[in-house]
DNA sequence: TGTACATCAGTGAACGCGCGTTCACTGATGTAC
DNA sequence: TGTACATCAGTGAACGCGCGTTCACTGATGTAC
C-alpha cells in the first residue's frame, strides 16, 4: 500500500544515474535471457530492460551489441577452463581424459545458448583480445591433458597435437549434437543421452 | 541502345506470373545468400530480391520463412546423405568409415553455411515430416556401416550403437571446430586443418 | 474450334514492429584549493 | 570545512532501417462444354 514511501529512494521514475555495477548487470541480464530465448531472441534493447536501464546504457559500457556479446564469451571460456580444470583430478590418465570429457559435455549442456554464443563468432568481434585469449586457456586445459599422459617425443614438439584435436572435436561433437536435439528434442533428451551414451562413446576414443 | 525492344517480353516491367520453377529458384537464390553472408545476413525479401520476384512471392510456397529455411535444410540432409553413401566404397570396414568420415567432413566444409542451418533448429519447422526423415537417412548411412562391420550381437540389438555415435560425433566436432574458426580464422585455414589433421584425428577413433 | 469459367502463381503497396545507434542532456561523485 | 569544477555514468527521445506478413489484385493457364 505504502511501498511508494518504502522505495523513493529506487522509484523506477527516479533515475539512477550510478547503478554501481551495470557492466556486470548487463552481462548477467544477457546472459539470462540468452539461456532464456536462445540467440534468435537475443537483443541489446531487452537486456536493457531487463536490467532496468536506459536502452542506451549499454553502449557506454561495450560501445555496441558486439562488444556486449563478445564479452558474455569470453565469460564462458573463462568458465570452461575452470570447469575443465576442476574435472582433471586424481586417477590414470585415461581417467583424466574421460573426466574433462564429461566436463566439458557437461557445461555445454548446462549453459547451451551460452556455450552457442562462445561459437558464433559472426556476432562476435574476435579479434577481442581478452577473447582470443579466454579461448586458447580453455583449449590448453585440454590439451595439456591429452599430450601429459604418454604423450611421445614428436607429439610433443609439434604444433597441433592429434590426440587433443581428436579428443576435443569427439566431446565438442557430442555436445552439440545433443544440444541440436540429434538424441531427441523433448525436455531433458539431451541430459539423459549425455548420461547413457557419453561414457560408452569416450571408450571409442583411442588416447 | 534497343535493348528495351530486344527484352519486351522479360523486361523487369513486365511482371511475368508464371515463372514456372520458383520453388527451386527461390530455394536456389537463398542457399547462395546463405553461403555468400552466412545465416546471420539472411532474409526473406532478399531471396526474393535475388530471384527476381516481389517480396510476397515466397509465401505462396513456403507459408513463411520457416518454411523455406526447412526446406533448404531439408536438401542438405539429403545432400549429406548422398555424400556419404558415394563414400562407403570398398576397402575393408575401417577404410570405409575413415572414408565416410572424410566425406562428412568434406561436405561440411563445401558448404558451411548450409550445414550451418540443417542443425539451426530454432529457425527451422522441426515436425516437418521431410526434414526429420531427411535427417535419419543421413545418419542411418552413418550407422549403418559403424555397426555393419564388426558389430556384435548386443549392439545390432540395441536401440543407439555407441561406435555410431562416437563416429558421428567425432567428425561432426571436427567439422565445426574447423568451421568455427578453432583452427584458424583466415581464408582456406580450415580445409588446409582437414587436409593435414583429420585422417591422423580419425585415427584415434577406436572402431 | 471457340467460348466461359475456375484455378493457380505471382504482384506490389501497405502495415506495424522492434531494432541498434545517436545525441544533447542531467545529476551524482570525486578532487583541488 | 566549504566551494568550484571536472569527470563519469546514465537518461530518454528521436532517427532511419529492413524486416515478415497481409491483402486485394491481376493475368496466364487449363478445363468443360
Amino acid at each position: 500500500m505504502n511501498s511508494d514511501l518504502n522505495s523513493v529512494k529506487t522509484s523506477p521514475s527516479q533515475p539512477n544515474y550510478h547503478h554501481g555495477a551495470l557492466r556486470q548487470a548487463l552481462i548477467a541480464a544477457a546472459e539470462r535471457l540468452i539461456e532464456e530465448k536462445g540467440l534468435d531472441g537475443f537483443s541489446l534493447r531487452e537486456t536493457a530492460r531487463r536490467a532496468g536501464v536506459s536502452p542506451s546504457a549499454p553502449a557506454h559500457h561495450f560501445g555496441d551489441v558486439r562488444g556486449l556479446l563478445t564479452a558474455i564469451a569470453t565469460q564462458g571460456f573463462e568458465a570452461l577452463a575452470a570447469a575443465l580444470e576442476a574435472a582433471d583430478a586424481g586417477g590414470s590418465h585415461a581417467e583424466r581424459i574421460r573426466g574433462q570429457g564429461i566436463a566439458y559435455v557437461g557445461f555445454a549442456l548446462a549453459h547451451r545458448a551460452h556455450f552457442d554464443l562462445m561459437w558464433r563468432k559472426a556476432l562476435l568481434d574476435t579479434d577481442d583480445p581478452d577473447y582470443a585469449a579466454a579461448g586458447r586457456r580453455a583449449f590448453l586445459v585440454l590439451d595439456q591433458r591429452a599430450r601429459g599422459g604418454e604423450a611421445s617425443g614428436a607429439e610433443k614438439s609439434g604444433a597441433v597435437a592429434a590426440p587433443s584435436i581428436a579428443c576435443w572435436a569427439m566431446v565438442h561433437g557430442f555436445a552439440r549434437l545433443a544440444i541440436d536435439g540429434a538424441f531427441g528434442t523433448g525436455a531433458g533428451a539431451a541430459d539423459r543421452a549425455a548420461e547413457a551414451l557419453l561414457p560408452a562413446v569416450l571408450s571409442h576414443l583411442r588416447v
